[in-house]
DNA sequence: GCCAACGTTGGC
DNA sequence: GCCAACGTTGGC
């Protein structure tokens, strides 16, 4: 499986500001199975994460995570006062997954949804055409590339 | 704020 | 197991 991977959060709820100001999240309140699956499955300590806002104008790469601990019971669904909380998760069946992640930098400037259609290598990448999946793996090849264009060198 | 796309739920 | 209804996501 890839050790890059995209992963969707709203700026308003958690931005990438917040992350560096936190150093350390668990990425919680994720619900949905495919994104859910990645998370218990396949995320790994030292996967190399893009942090994108999403429902944001505009939308895109703010910045670069890293995964510091594997998959673990969301603690947010079996919490009653949390908005995240689902009755059907239980200590024998957890049900939601969540990760702990790292914060490595913030971008000088968003990549945004645009300049990601817009750079060629980039055609393939999930955002663009599976936009509603929260947590999705990326290619080296496109990492590398959104890094650079989030570090402000020129595109190719 | 709108609404298209898509994931989930639940009746049958 | 199908699929219509419903709810949510997320770009615009």
């Amino acid at each position: 499986m890839p050790r890059n991977w995209l992963m969707k959060s709203e700026p308003e709820v958690y931005s990438i500001h917040d992350l560096r100001r936190d150093g350390r999240t668990g990425w919680e309140g994720v619900r949905n199975y495919q994104a859910r699956n990645f998370l218990r499955d396949d995320v790994r300590p030292g996967d190399r994460v893009l942090f994108y806002h999403s429902n944001a104008s505009p939308p895109g790469v703010a910045g670069l995570a890293r995964v510091a601990r594997a998959g673990y019971p969301d603690p947010t669904a079996r919490d009653p006062d949390s908005e995240y909380y689902d009755p059907k998760a239980s200590e024998a069946d957890p049900r939601w997954f969540t990760v702990d992640i790292e914060f490595q930098e913030a971008f000088p400037a968003l990549v945004s949804l645009g300049d990601l259609r817009a750079t060629p290598g980039l055609e393939k990448m999930l955002v663009i055409n599976k936009s509603r999946l929260s947590v999705q793996p990326v290619t080296d090849a496109e990492y590398d590339i959104v890094v650079r264009l989030g570090r402000g060198a020129a595109p190719g």
